[in-house]
DNA sequence: TTAGGGTTAG
């Protein structure tokens, strides 16, 4: 059952032990490299007659080494010569070794060589049985962990609250949470470490609310204790109570450390919380932490979700030392607020520097060519992850690639894709094809991945509400109607949407249709003023994604009062003029929204951040960062799919432009649909060019409208 | 020489 020395990985070589060690270079010819580098039993002699030939003290043989040799080759017992002559118990020598290998990368070896010490009768001590049950906890070995359990009441150790506490975890580790309870029960005396163990193994069982009781129960608590339950909120998705009980930590004059920072950056980074955020950044650097590379890429990664792509930046480019986490939270951070470009750029440094990306590198970066439409790019970086970096794709893998065909208009090739996975499509790979066919009004595909959405999870109300979206756009109102009807026998109710927005540290939260909050009656009021001047420039209300059975008017009526858009206005009456507006929404920017609140960021000259469900969009001068395709159409036929990553136009051309059309975007290329008329720039002149007539230019009089460049209309501006 | 908490994807 014993492998050989040689296919063992072996310890590291210990550092020498100049203390103990009674002779000097001078004194020692030899050189103790010479003595540390031996692997075989042989080489192990040969080292040990020229300790005693030169009269040098045993303490210069690094003992863990002597003893993994002879405890995987047949010479054992000339070990155990060797550790007679050392003043350390021998017990401590083995110990040595087996925390090597328990706490190195070869726990299975520090069973083997339990099992050797077993034959030869070595007497373990306490250490021993705590090295061995954290290797059977590592492993999750617990027919091993049992038998060292039964060592422990045999060897009279159970008073050892270390060695107890370790036997808890080993049983908590091996996935028998009731049997590490009972022990925990039965102890007659624990620790701040007992508790800490039975609260963190229950937390990364899911059972929070298990975990969340004996914390409140015990006697007393250290920084890990709440430090464990902090981060185990965060873990199971709930930021919100992470942050209280940060406060009642703050209250109770617990400081927190390191660890507690993660994890309140993490919370607050799921949350939106750029207040707490911000606070916690100043606090840790207060504290000294400032060159913590975690704490550093939980920071980028919490601006990046709360919309500060600039700041997170800052963060980035101020570490020392980088590691694949630092490099991938900014990739992704890129690719989520539409910088694709940056994104990939970023990654060619990484590879120039000799950074080696892991799975959630290529998630980033196939983000990124996703938003920017480049699909041969994202092929290859999919191709590319396993060829060149060995790493296999995860089903995340495939729904970002699923996500890129989808987008692009490739929907055979993406369902194609699917079909030949190797590993089973999950709701996000499906998922990514439905919203791939509503882009491109593929009804019948659409209905396809509905099928196996509808298997996999029949009570998720977005996948009802995309496929009602799909079927209103292809004029199918009765299956429309027919979706409704399904949802109602089946009792799926639509997640109700709500926004929300922090001011002055305070998080105000939107409904559609909210009446409750106590400015409601001014942000209507002001909301009509609004819509005047949008209407002015062009805004029509697309009322298509009001999938309710109700005429027009009353569409317009709870179009106008999605949550996202009355916390809008409450922002703008209660932020200075010029500031940026930053909100959450739990769900996807509706159509009608998305359109409507570029438009708003041109009228009221502000920057608008959103963060939806998926992404961010960053609304300045009537574009949106998130640069949707451009979908050229000539009648009902579909020309062309453009991504939008060529620069933008100028905010009054295409207000005016495109304010009618319910797929335009803030970006041109070649061809712009508009009411059935096609409009084209000239190549020369950047001029656009009608191919068709169209009422509505005639009506405004903008017949010479200039396509400016939008990079350009910001050097005029500065 | 021994026990407990941390970052990027969703």
């Amino acid at each position: 059952m014993f492998s050989s020395a040689a296919s063992l990985r072996l310890p590291p070589s210990p550092k020498p032990n100049h203390r103990n060690s009674q002779s000097s270079s001078t004194e020692n010819p030899i050189g103790t490299d010479l003595l540390y580098s031996f692997n075989t039993p042989f080489e192990l002699k040969q080292a040990h007659s020229h300790i005693i030939k030169t009269n040098n003290p045993h303490s210069l043989l690094p003992l863990s080494r002597v003893a993994f040799v002879c405890a995987f080759s047949p010479s054992f017992n000339y070990a155990r010569q060797i550790f007679h002559r050392v003043e350390k118990p021998e017990i401590f020598v083995w110990n040595s070794c087996l925390k090597t290998f328990a706490e190195g990368n070869s726990p299975i070896d520090a069973i083997r060589l339990f099992y050797r010490l077993r034959q030869f009768d070595v007497q373990p001590d306490t250490f021993t049985c705590s090295f061995l049950l954290k290797a059977c906890s590592l492993l999750s070995d617990l027919s091993n962990g049992r038998i060292v359990h039964g060592l422990v009441l045999k060897l009279g150790f159970q008073s050892d609250l270390f060695v107890e506490n370790t036997v808890v975890h080993m049983y908590a580790c091996c996935g028998v949470i009731d049997d590490a309870r009972r022990l925990f029960e039965k102890m007659p005396q624990r620790d701040v470490v007992t508790w800490n163990i039975m609260i963190t193994q229950l937390i990364k069982l899911g059972e929070i609310g298990r975990a969340y009781d004996l914390f409140t129960q015990m006697p007393e608590r250290s920084v890990r204790s709440w430090t464990a339950m902090i981060a185990g909120y965060v873990q199971c998705g709930k930021p919100k109570e992470a942050i209280h009980l940060f406060r009642q930590m703050e209250e109770a004059g617990e400081k927190p450390n390191e660890v507690t920072i993660v994890a309140v950056l993490a919370a607050c980074a799921d949350l939106g919380a750029l207040d707490l955020g911000r606070r916690v950044h100043e606090y840790s650097n207060r504290c000294g932490f400032k060159r913590n590379v975690r704490i550093c890429n939980t920071l980028i990664d919490m601006y990046v979700k709360c919309g500060c792509l600039e700041v997170a930046r800052r963060v980035f480019d101020e570490i020392d030392e980088r590691t694949v986490v630092s490099w991938s939270a900014m990739i992704g951070g890129l690719a989520m607020h539409g910088q694709g470009e940056e994104a990939l750029r970023l990654f060619s440094r990484m590879s120039q520097i000799g950074i080696r990306p892991n799975g959630v590198t290529f998630i980033g970066l196939l983000h990124a060519c996703s938003h920017m439409g480049l699909v041969n790019e994202g092929r290859k970086f999919f191709a590319s992850m396993t060829r060149d970096y060995g790493i296999i794709p995860q089903i995340e893998h495939y729904g970002c690639m699923v996500d890129l065909l989808s987008r692009a208009g490739n929907l055979q090739e993406a369902h194609e894709f699917i079909k030949n996975m190797p590993i089973e499509p999950n709701g996000v790979v499906w998922g990514a094809l439905l919203g791939g066919c509503k882009l491109h009004k593929n009804v019948e595909l659409a209905e396809e991945a509905i099928k196996h959405l509808l298997k996999l999870d029949p009570l998720n109300d977005g996948y009802y509400v995309v496929l009602s979206n799909v079927y209103a756009d292809a004029g199918r109102w009765e299956d429309t109607g027919r979706v409704r009807k399904l949802m109602r026998d089946r009792g799926v109710k639509k997640t109700p949407g709500w926004s929300s927005i922090t001011i002055d540290g305070v998080v105000h939260e939107f409904v559609a249709g909210d009446v409750a909050h106590h400015q409601a009656e001014e942000i209507y009021k002001r909301w009509e003023k609004l819509l005047q001047q949008m209407k002015s420039r062009g805004y029509v209300p697309d009322t298509s994604v009001v999938l309710l059975d109700m005429d027009e008017d009353k569409k317009e009526h709870v179009l106008y009062r999605h949550s996202e858009k009355l916390a809008l206005v409450f922002g703008l009456m209660n932020t200075p003029p010029r500031t940026p507006i930053r909100i959450m929404k739990n769900l996807r920017v509706c159509e009608d929204c998305h359109s409507a609140l570029k438009l708003i960021s041109a009228i009221a000259a502000r920057e608008i951040i959103v963060r939806d469900r998926n992404r961010f969009h960053c609304f300045k001068d009537g574009s949106c960062s998130c640069r949707e395709y451009c979908v050229i159409w000539e009648g009902d036929q579909l020309l062309e799919v453009i991504p939008q990553v060529f620069p933008l136009c100028e905010i009054s051309v295409f207000v005016n432009l495109c304010g009618f059309t319910r797929v335009w975007s803030g970006g041109i290329k070649i061809l712009l649909h508009l009411d059935q008329t096609l409009i084209k720039p000239n190549e020369h002149t950047n001029k656009p060019e009608r191919l068709n007539d169209n009422p509505l230019l005639q009506e405004d009089g903008k017949k010479d409208i200039e396509l400016k460049p939008l990079i350009e209309h910001e050097k005029s501006v500065k």
